[in-house]
DNA sequence: GATGCTCCTGTTAACGGTATCATCCGGGAT
DNA sequence: ATCCCGGATGATACCGTTAACAGGAGCATC
């Protein structure tokens, strides 16, 4: 098959076809008006001249993308991945595709993503947290697509949110903990502002034990996120050595609860008698440690499938509603 | 601020700035040869009327987009995950966006996934593994531009590769645990064909066992990909009750491999006395276990990296030349 | 026979940038 | 004065598709 210089377009299909190039743009919308035998013998033609329909050229006469951009702290973190998952399913149907961006964990690059994105003018902007720089705030608030705020429940938001309280879902934790009798709690990680969903786990804690008429001050801090088994371990030790009469550890991620485990367990503190242990975030190392980690499931692949919905709900011109993620308390082996 | 109908164009800007649209467009190319103080005050307009530079129109009329193609498996899977996260970082630096999709473990959705790519003109197409439908083989032959393979090192590559061979990668366990004394030696996963990585490392372990004179016949189904560790242990239980004598394992992955490691440690077969376990990845869950699994690292982020740099240098005109990655195994406690 | 309707096809004019080439200006070399 | 040259700017065409509108053919209805 010799090369020509040319990638072949609509119009040179149109002419071997023998129709005009308006037909031959119809046979590649599944749903217009063009008689079947004719979109046949188009579809034919172009499969064999080797045409690859541009998308770039119809977007831009359309003057819509098949876009949704998405920006989440890391790729790395199941939660997130999980819900990018839920929603790049949902949205294939209708033939959506991610733009997918990762921040880092920080507010300046999700500003600058933002403005990357916004230049390809996607159907919807979703972004992670309900916390921006006052400049993305600005971007996203003057735009007229759908704006999505996930994984948080903003009492301002911009557009639509899909989330939960990060405080509140931590509450439920102390409360569990304390009705079974924990009384010195301490908490791990949230201390680096920047995890926006890390520090309102920390101020849930706070609250929570005030609440209870605790001490609310053994906070370790487990430095900048995504906090790994190793530094839960870390802070752990930490922990133990400042407050040696801690009975109760609550963590900001299954993951810094693992390691805190393992480093009670290397030091012969017994989950959950000595001392109990919660996570969040229902990771699997959650589920196979042992003792299995008490967690906070968040729910992440529906987060992503609901958002998908809200998305399709105003895009179809239905009215597009908050949802209020409620995440559940999994108690295991880790606590009493 | 009222909201005109339809969003500013350079042409606007141009007619407020008092210049040309052309000398507008230059303004928001880095590398244009265009006054200083036009330019900012280019910007300024820019900013003051809320425009948004149209990345569709741009790519639209010079023919030639900002995105890289990637399929991945799953964005689930650690080391997937830091592939495109190393190869995302690395690009950004050119401004050069991901298009990223999932094909959950299955080429008939790489195919699809491809197809819509190609559709967008993507500066490059970054597939996983070197297994494809015929069509999606034929579609990327037939483009014009780069097409990397990652995650194996195909004996007939599309056009180029960054990864290595799985089953040579496996050999270097079986030859570990061969030489530290383990004989009756089983392998976990890698049964179901679609899963080309997981099916390569397990004929890799068939040929290296036969290689030292062992029995190769000890292979435990896992189910498909991904793996997680719940399956490895009920795997793990298969295996122990088909082969009770078994004196080693090498599982699919560290997912899998630490299930079957907690499977063992509950049926108090104690880790490596008893049994040796070898994983692959080098997931954080082997470096965090009771013993700390042996693996296999693939330097998953390593391989984004240099995916990048091949297709910088192709782009760039420089040679583009395979990359060849050299797992490299670590040796923990899971392993005497 | 006129009218209306459905189904299908065609003509034309954009969408918003950039490639390309032309032009203009000021200053240094000739 | 003339020429040349690099920096800066402008005029124009055009990228490949689709929105919008305009028919025409065939058939049923009045």
């Amino acid at each position: 098959m010799a090369d020509n210089h040319k990638p072949p377009t609509m119009a040179d299909i149109a002419r071997i076809a023998g129709v005009s190039l308006m037909t031959v743009s119809r046979a590649f919308k599944p749903d217009s008006l063009i008689n079947k035998e004719t979109r046949a013998a188009i579809l034919k033609t172009a499969e064999d001249i080797g045409y690859v329909f541009d998308s770039t050229a119809s977007n831009f006469r359309s003057q819509k993308s098949d876009f949704v951009a998405v920006t989440i702290p890391a790729i790395s973190n199941p939660n997130f991945a999980d819900t990018v998952g839920g929603l790049a399913d949902a949205l294939a149907s209708r033939g959506l595709q991610i733009l997918l961006g990762y921040t880092n964990y920080h507010m300046q690059n999700e500003e600058r993503l933002i403005e990357q994105f916004l230049r390809r003018k996607p159907q919807a902007i979703v972004v992670t947290g309900g916390k921006h720089t006052d400049r993305a705030r600005k971007l996203l608030k003057n735009t007229h697509m759908p704006v999505i705020e996930t994984w948080d429940a903003p009492s301002e938001p911009i557009g639509n949110f899909v989330g939960f309280s990060n405080a509140l879902a931590v509450r439920q934790m102390v409360d569990h903990f304390v009705e079974k009798g924990y009384r010195s709690i301490a908490f791990i990680g949230g201390d680096v502002g920047r995890d926006t969903r890390g520090s309102d786990r920390r101020m849930g804690f706070v609250a929570a034990m005030i609440a209870h008429g605790l001490d609310a001050t053994r906070l370790i801090a487990a430095g900048p996120p995504p906090i790994s088994a190793l530094e839960g371990a870390a802070a752990m030790a930490r922990l133990l050595e400042t407050y040696p009469d801690t009975e109760a550890v609550i963590c900001v991620s299954d993951q810094s609860a693992f390691g805190a485990l393992t480093e009670c367990q290397r030091r012969g503190r017994v989950v959950p008698t000595d001392i109990g242990v919660g996570g969040f975030g229902n990771f699997e190392i959650g589920e196979v440690s042992t003792p299995r980690l008490t967690t906070i499931d968040p729910f992440s692949r529906m987060i992503g499938q609901r958002t998908a919905g809200l998305i399709l709900d105003i895009l179809d011109g239905r009215p597009g509603d908050n949802v209020e993620i409620a995440p559940s308390l999994i108690v295991r082996e880790s606590s009493r």
